[in-house]
This record gives C-alpha cells, sequence and structure tokens, in this order.
DNA sequence: TTCCAGGTTACGGAGCTCTC
DNA sequence: GAGAGCTCCGTAACCTGGAA
C-alpha cells in the first residue's frame, strides 16, 4: 500500500501512517474541545482593589433612616452600622472589624473557586516530581519544579483564577493546534476514493465519540508518551511510604527542634528562620513525599546542581547558594546523628570537596573624602549621631542599638565595650574607644534617661533594631537606624550602604603604617595569628592615637586625651 | 594556613500604611 | 491622590571556631 497523504494536509497537520493505517493526531478534536471549555479568567466579582483593601460602600439613608456601610460578596449583602455618618471614622472602623469577621466566616465555609483544580494539579505535578526524581528525569523534574511554584504562587493571590492550559501535564504531550480548511474531511475522502480507500463518516458522531475514536487511533509519540506518564504517576501513588520516614515530616521535627534550641536563647531567632526557609525550598525542590532512605550522594548532588543553576542564571549570588547547602547538609547530618538514616551520604564527609559552593570574591565600597563631608555637614540630630558612632567606633546597626549604659562613660568621653555580633565569644576582644568631640556631645543629648539599659531609644522608646516573630508565626523585624540613613542619603544623593562608614574607618587604619595592627581591634574582631592570641595587649595609647588621627582624617575636631598622669592633652 | 560549618547582621526592593 | 514613611522578607556579606 501506498502512503496515504493528502497533499493539502500533509504539510498543515498531523496526518501520518502508522501500522499502515491513515491517523490523525488528536489536533482536530481539541480545537472542538478548546472552544467548548473556554479557559477564559472569572469575572472577579467586586474589583481587585476593593478584594485587596476591604473597602466598603456607603449607602446614604433617606426620610428616618439613617445611612449605612454595605458589602457585597459572594453574590450577598451585608450592612453595617453607619454611626453618625459617612465621616464617622468610628464606626467605618467597627464596619471594617465586622465584616473581617464576616469575611473568615464565610471563607472558611465556601472553598474557593478553582480550588479544587488547583490542588489537584498540584498534587499532579508533585507526583511527577517525586517520579522524575527517583528517576534522573532531570529535565522533566525542573519542569514539575517551575509549574509547582507557579501555582502555589497563583493560590497565594487574593483573587484565584483559572488555571490556564499550560498548567495541566497533558500539555506537555499535546500537538500544537494548527488552522484545518472547514471541508478537510470532505476534500480527503475524496481523494482517498480513487485509491478505493473507504473513509469512515463522522457527520453523526458527538465532540466525545470523536475524541474517543482518535485516542483509539492515535498511536502518536505524545499519546505514547502521555499514557507512559500516566502509568507512572500511577505507580507513584502506589509506592505509599511510612509517614514517620517521609522528608517533609523528618524536616519538620528538625525544624521542632531548632525552636526547642531558640527558646532555650541557643539558637537566635534569625537563624531558625533561615533554617526554615532553606529547608523549605530543600524539601520543594527534592519533593516533599520521598523517604528519608531515598536520601544519597546522588540526590545531594541534585540539589546542587539547582542551586549551581540560580548562580549561573544571576538568581543568587554564590553566598546565598552556599547558605542553601549548608542548611540541608546540616539537615541530613542531624539525621544521621539521631540514627534515622543508617549511613551518611560519603560526600558529607569532611575531607571530599565534591557538595560545597564557594563564596565570591568580596565587593568593598567605601566613602569618599568628599562623601564623609556632606555626610557629617549635612545631618543632623540623631543621623549624625548614627554615622558618628559608625565612624568612630566601627559600629552597626545592631551595636548602636545594644549599646548599654554601662559601657558609655560620657564623663571619660569612652565607649568601653565587645561588638553584639561577636559578645559571646571568649576570643573576642573588649575595646575601649575614644569618643570625638562631636560623637560625645550628641550622646549626651540623646541619651535615653528611662529605667531601660539601652543607651539609645527610638521615638517610642523601643530599641532602634528589634526582631520578633509575629502573631501569624512570621519573623519580622524593625531597623530604625537604616530607615533614617537611608531617608538621608536620599535626600543627600548618596548611595551607598551604610556599614560602608564602619569600612572606610577601617580601610583608613589599614592604609596607615603606623596603625595597620589596629585595624581588627578597632572592628572588634577576634585576634587572628597566635602571637596577637597570646602575647599581645591592647596597646591602649597607640589606639587612642589612631581614632584621633581618624578624626582629622574626617576633617572633625580631635579628641581632647588624657595622660596616666590626668593632665589633658591633644 | 586554609577551608568548612554554623552562625549573625546588613542591604534593598516591593508593597502597604499614613498623612496632608 | 500623591508622596513620605514603614514593614516585611529574601538575599548578601561577614564572622568565629575548629578540623585537617
Amino acid at each position: 500500500m501506498r502512503p496515504l497523504r493528502p497533499e493539502n494536509a500533509v504539510l498543515s497537520c498531523n496526518v501520518f501512517v502508522y501500522n499502515g493505517l491513515c491517523r490523525w493526531r488528536d489536533t482536530f478534536f481539541t480545537r472542538i474541545d478548546t472552544k467548548k471549555v473556554s479557559p477564559k479568567i472569572s469575572p472577579d466579582i467586586w474589583g481587585k482593589k476593593g478584594l485587596q483593601t476591604n473597602k466598603l460602600t456607603w449607602q446614604a439613608g433617606s426620610k428616618n433612616r439613617a445611612g449605612r456601610w454595605r458589602k457585597k460578596y459572594n453574590g450577598k449583602v451585608y450592612y453595617f452600622n453607619g454611626g453618625r455618618g459617612k465621616s464617622d471614622r468610628n464606626a467605618y472602623a467597627a464596619a471594617i472589624s465586622e465584616w473581617n469577621q464576616i469575611k473568615l466566616r464565610v471563607d472558611a465555609v465556601l472553598p474557593r473557586r478553582h480550588q479544587a483544580e488547583y490542588d489537584s494539579l498540584i498534587e499532579t505535578w508533585d507526583r511527577v516530581l517525586t517520579w522524575s526524581n527517583r528517576h534522573g528525569e532531570t529535565q522533566m523534574a525542573q519542569i514539575a519544579y517551575e509549574k509547582l511554584i507557579k501555582l502555589r504562587s497563583a493560590l497565594e493571590a487574593p483573587v484565584l483564577k483559572s488555571p490556564k492550559r499550560e498548567d495541566y501535564l497533558e500539555s506537555e504531550f499535546t500537538v500544537p493546534t494548527i488552522d484545518l480548511p472547514e471541508n478537510l474531511l470532505e476534500q480527503t475522502a475524496k481523494e482517498l476514493k480513487t485509491d478505493n480507500f473507504v473513509f469512515p463518516s463522522l457527520s453523526d458522531s458527538t465532540i466525545e465519540s470523536r475524541k474517543k475514536y482518535a485516542l483509539e487511533l492515535d498511536g502518536s509519540p505524545q499519546r505514547i508518551l502521555r499514557e507512559i506518564w500516566l502509568d507512572r504517576l500511577d505507580s507513584v501513588r502506589k509506592q505509599s511510604v511510612n509517614s514517620q520516614d517521609l522528608l517533609s515530616e523528618n524536616i519538620a521535627e528538625f525544624i521542632k527542634h531548632k525552636k526547642q534550641e531558640v527558646d532555650s536563647n541557643r539558637l537566635s531567632l534569625f537563624r531558625f528562620y533561615t533554617l526554615e526557609l532553606h529547608l523549605s525550598h530543600f524539601q520543594q525542590t527534592i519533593d516533599g513525599n520521598i523517604s528519608i532512605s531515598e536520601i544519597n550522594t546522588k540526590l545531594l548532588l541534585k540539589y546542587q546542581s539547582v542551586l549551581l543553576e540560580n548562580i549561573k542564571n544571576g538568581k543568587w549570588s554564590n553566598t546565598t547558594a552556599r547558605g542553601y547547602l549548608h542548611s540541608m547538609k546540616s539537615f541530613v547530618r542531624w539525621l544521621w546523628h539521631i540514627e534515622a538514616i543508617p549511613n551518611l551520604p560519603r560526600v558529607l564527609d569532611g575531607r571530599v570537596d565534591i557538595l560545597s559552593i564557594r563564596s565570591g570574591p568580596m565587593n568593598i565600597i567605601e566613602f569618599t573624602d568628599d562623601e564623609i563631608a556632606v555626610l557629617l555637614n549635612k545631618s543632623k540630630g540623631r543621623t549624625k549621631l548614627f554615622i558618628l558612632l559608625m565612624l568612630n567606633c566601627g559600629m552597626t546597626q545592631k551595636d548602636i542599638s545594644d549599646l548599654r549604659k554601662n559601657e558609655v562613660d560620657l564623663s571619660a568621653g569612652r565607649i568601653i565595650r565587645k561588638r553584639s555580633k561577636t559578645s559571646h565569644h571568649e576570643g573576642v576582644p573588649t575595646v575601649n574607644y575614644l569618643l570625638w568631640p562631636e560623637t560625645l556631645k550628641l550622646l549626651r543629648k540623646y541619651q535615653n534617661d528611662s529605667e531601660s539599659e539601652r543607651f539609645l531609644l527610638n521615638n517610642k522608646g523601643a530599641p532602634l533594631l528589634s526582631e520578633s516573630i509575629n502573631k501569624n508565626q512570621k519573623y519580622q523585624k524593625s531597623d530604625n537606624i537604616k530607615c533614617v540613613f537611608d531617608r538621608f542619603r536620599k535626600k543627600v544623593g548618596i548611595n551607598k550602604p551604610l556599614k560602608s562608614l564602619k569600612k572606610t574607618s577601617a580601610s583608613r587604619l589599614r592604609n596607615n603604617v603606623s596603625y595597620n595592627s589596629l585595624v581588627d581591634l578597632y572592628l572588634g574582631h577576634a585576634p587572628q595569628s597566635m602571637s596577637e592570641r597570646h602575647y599581645a595587649t591592647h596597646p591602649q595609647e597607640l589606639f587612642d592615637s589612631a581614632i584621633s588621627w581618624l578624626a582629622a582624617e574626617f576633617k572633625l575636631d580631635p579628641p581632647i586625651m588624657k595622660t596616666s598622669s590626668g593632665k589633658s592633652k591633644l
């Protein structure tokens, strides 16, 4: 039999020969389906802006009836007390509060539109990810991972839009749709008649029967691939993992363990938050539904390659990817320590340098003389104090916020303390900073008179920098000093970060042959060499002299230093 | 001395809130 | 309504101690 190739069809659609029969891919039927089930996004019930802000509509009163606030939601109208009128803020606030409570109740009872579709899609792509990870299908794993991120992100939107065609697994196996002539079937049948071929009549068929018929005939690579994947997903569903062995369960257990460390002050809140963030990424990338028994070198290297890909794409720096890798390694080691896994993957052996990401080059930014002059001449009040403390004492926001009353000696003009960040380390020095006259003057002016141990507080009497876990169990922090400096630097047109102030002072000392040995002391770092660690004492007079020299470098008045006999000298 | 593990703090952009 | 101010949160940078 010679190939059956209608000329006008072979170039424009998917007619091909399979097992000696003329086959049609389901493209034609797909087009019919597309028309019937429109992927159009459902209309927003009451507008994006309204939904986001929960604003209410004022309904004016008439005759003896007072005005009131109104909200229409999911087709139902709710009314709230209007108080003394539209300008009654208290009544509006009460109405908003009441509406929020009603909305919570309504939303809890009514599932969101399209929620079920999203749940099903996420479940499907989850299984695709599981299968792909288990069998080394990196390309499909990447697709599944990206689909999951997209779908989960869409779920967080206030209004859930209808999933798109490409969100479905089937879209991966569908041949692109093309335009076919209206009378294609008739034309083809006519041409085939010349070869005594009887084309089946579809005139009385339905869309469903055509689709079924097409599927029965369809032996296309796409169809075969789709069937293979449906089989694979089915096998994933059948392989049930004991919940105690699930990766997700063990990560949750690890996080719980770390939370206990936070509660007992053995771990900072932010470190806890970081671990949670990193392991959540690990779980989503690798798939939380695998068993921890499947954690092996190959799997860990696969995760590393995802991180390296993020560096390559410019999405992350080496430092960030390195942090994610370290958190994952820490978790796997913990699994081994608690004997949840019998063996530690060999790449986690300290002598092996395979599973690691190195930090990138450091980017040191310093202020120029002109910029320092602008900062010091145009700033005033608290802003100037913060800038001076950073230049004078190499402080960061955290150091300024943590500065205690017993660490400041106003009469001697000194701050004597360990850096906040490293204060719990034994090797870190307690540094005695001589204060410049301007720094001292502003410290006196802004010192906190309340009972709080902190020397400086914000306008509300709270710490200048704070961190906490909010009611939604989310980590949050507030940094007044950064905010103050950001506003100021925008005003004066300087675009360098706050920490560069400290770096600028350190750099000036490093470039001075008389003082370059004092840089670590100025920064409050632990001595690095053996001789510094064990034999040397802090050369206080030399250090005072260095701090005075720094004042001159920045065109500031030098401090008055007192000699050992108590006499003052410049 | 170098590198890694485990940890802390700073930066910056997006989006929300407040104020005029 | 516009702009200033503030909050949130993920990324980047940096630090110490210890092992090899």
